[in-house]
DNA sequence: CCGCTCATGTAACTGGTTACATGATTTA
DNA sequence: TAAATCATGTAACCAGTTACATGAGCGG
């Protein structure tokens, strides 16, 4: 996020957590304030004193390794955590769903379907929204999230269908 | 697990974990022990000695509460980070692609496409193992991500031709 | 100038990872 | 019976969350 809005504070990539759509970047003050420290100490970023500012704001900037390090992160193979299954907490209460009644099996898949289904439109809006502001990035970033959710969706259907 | 798996040590508790192909669940002891025992300490598992055992081994069965907190967490509403947004590591790169120049870009998509492939075919192979153990739930289990992994793959075909 | 929100943090708590220790059990 | 591995942990370290503190700047 340095490497992509320029000389920034701390503040501005915490704002980009906290708007993130993607709910696990959760953007607390606590985890990011250190987090740029510790990549600062560890020559990733380099920072300056904000001219006319107060509160003694640091502007960051990325520096050269903390560039070769994000084409490294960039660098095939990813690791096996990044391409492997990914965690989805639908899932893994399916794992479970026989713990439950039959009836309230089917209570759970309606009420999963209606929240999966709400969460689809939320997305497609948001991704009218980013289709709109301009940015290639951020569009096939909301395609993406669209398509996984879409699977996640119809697959919810098949466990509905084989129950 | 300790529900399902009726009256069981932590070790088989952990070889679940170690076993699951889903790598976000590592199964390293330092997390599953003290698991195990602040879920006795919560009144949800309740533990004996094991017979004729020399290493002290404990064997836990879920109590009431325990029962009643699984059906809880099968009861929706499910929190939002449950249905939302699922963090993916391959669509948190493609936001940064832009790091890397355009030659870059297509060995990072010819990386990844293929250790998809790879990771689809690993899918598929598991899936006909479930599929003849006759476990319903990890048959469920296994669709689920097979469906969300050739998401994940089509999408990355879309990437590369809005490249 | 009062209160609100912006912006920058910090401290206590929680929980996972890594690496190690230890004794039981199995196998060659 | 020696070596491997099974099984049960523990300790140091690391990092995120929650909740709070503090002062800057701004709007009425």
């Amino acid at each position: 996020m340095v490497w992509r809005d320029g000389p920034c504070s701390t503040y501005q990539v915490r704002k980009s957590f906290l708007e993130s759509p993607t709910p696990t970047w959760s953007g607390s003050a606590g985890a990011i304030y250190p987090a740029v420290r510790r990549l600062e100490r560890a020559g990733l970023l380099r920072s300056r004193k904000a001219d006319r500012d107060g509160r003694g704001t640091r502007l960051y900037r990325i520096t050269t390794a903390g560039r070769r390090a994000l084409e490294a992160w960039l660098t095939p193979p990813l690791p096996d955590d990044a391409v492997g299954i990914s965690s989805d907490p639908v899932r893994t209460r399916v794992l479970f769903l026989e713990v439950l009644p039959p009836a309230r099996r089917r209570k759970f898949l309606d009420g999963v379907e209606r929240q999966l289904d709400e969460h689809l439109a939320e997305l497609r809006e948001a991704r009218r929204a980013v289709l709109a502001s301009g940015e290639p990035s951020l569009a096939l970033a909301a395609r993406g999230a669209l398509l996984v959710a879409r699977a996640r969706r119809r697959w919810l259907r098949e466990v509905r269908e084989s129950l």
